[in-house]
DNA sequence: TTTCCTGTTAGTGT
DNA sequence: AACACTAACAGGAA
């Protein structure tokens, strides 16, 4: 449930149920997806929980930071002393048990409650760092697209700086604005009517104002309907994101445009599988 | 059965 | 600078 959408939904969850919570124990079962000294974290409470990228920070009260990334396929699953779950996207229907061969990290709380990271492909990892660490991990990192700091100026800036990348792999740059994955940069390009193949330094002011607005808006969105799941691993690990019923072209190879009728096509660009509508995109 | 596809990203090579 | 390719891994779809 990787992209900024569905990160920034588990945040918001997660908070709401762990903050002010001292952990007690955690439970290692793929040793290569936790990194750092888990006694810098027992015993410690939880002050903060939030996001930048695509990360999950977990702050404890020694300052101390509970990195998460999901990655493909990561999954936090809270489950509460009643058995009710939280956090996480939404529970399957038909109530997979937790945990199962995909938890491969446990921690425990003191109020008996559990955090459950499950990883089918096992891509995503948590870590333990410190402020300095935090720091450099991030350095790089772009702009969050969501913040007011990220206006149209700053946009249009940042497109003269990298004149010759096509669009939606300029979108997905992490290192240029933070966040944005494969299926909201297919889905912002649509609601700009840009192909995702157009070269920056084509793009007209009118463009580039409708991209900036796409940005804000799709991620707005998506994050109000709890963001997308899609394909298989739905079904596996939890229901669909709401946003699924909302995407445009993501997806929907060979199906109609909803706007225009016109074949959705489905091109590879940068490696990744990229929609677009032939006819309302220019 | 085999091949291709999938929400990410770090690293290397051209 | 920009992009291709690989690797981490599992499983559904064709």
């Amino acid at each position: 449930m990787p992209e900024l959408p569905e990160v920034e939904t588990v945040k918001r969850q997660l908070a709401k149920k762990i903050i002010g919570k001292t952990i007690i124990d955690i439970k290692i079962n793929k040793q290569k997806q936790f990194q750092g000294n888990t006694n810098n974290i027992l015993g410690k409470k939880i002050v903060k929980v939030e996001r930048r990228a695509k990360y999950i920070l977990i702050t404890l009260k020694n300052n101390f930071c509970l990195l998460v990334h999901l990655k493909m396929t990561g999954q936090l699953i809270y489950v509460d002393k009643k058995g009710k779950y939280g956090g996480g996207h939404p529970i399957p229907p038909f109530n997979l048990k937790i945990p199962n061969k995909y938890t491969h990290i446990e921690i425990y709380f003191d109020d008996k409650s559990v955090l459950y990271y499950n990883d089918l492909r096992q891509f995503g990892w948590m870590k333990i760092v410190n402020l300095k660490e935090l720091n450099k991990i991030f350095a790089k990192t772009g702009i969050e697209p969501l913040d007011g700091k990220f206006t149209l100026a700053i946009f249009t800036s940042l497109l003269a700086k990298k004149p010759k990348s096509k669009i939606k792999l300029f979108l997905m740059d992490q290192n240029v604005i933070a966040g944005i994955g494969n299926i909201y940069a297919s889905e912002i390009c649509f609601s700009a009517k840009v192909l995702p193949m157009r070269i920056n330094n084509t793009l007209l002011n009118k463009e580039i104002k409708n991209l900036y607005i796409a940005i804000k808006s799709i991620l707005q969105k998506a994050i109000k309907y709890q963001g997308t799941s899609a394909n298989d691993y739905v079904t596996l690990q939890g229901i669909a994101g709401k946003y699924d019923k909302m995407l445009k072209v993501y997806n929907r190879k060979d199906g109609l445009c909803y706007y225009c009728k016109s074949k959705i096509k489905k091109i590879k660009l940068g490696q990744r599988g990229t929609y677009f509508c032939p006819n309302c995109q220019k």
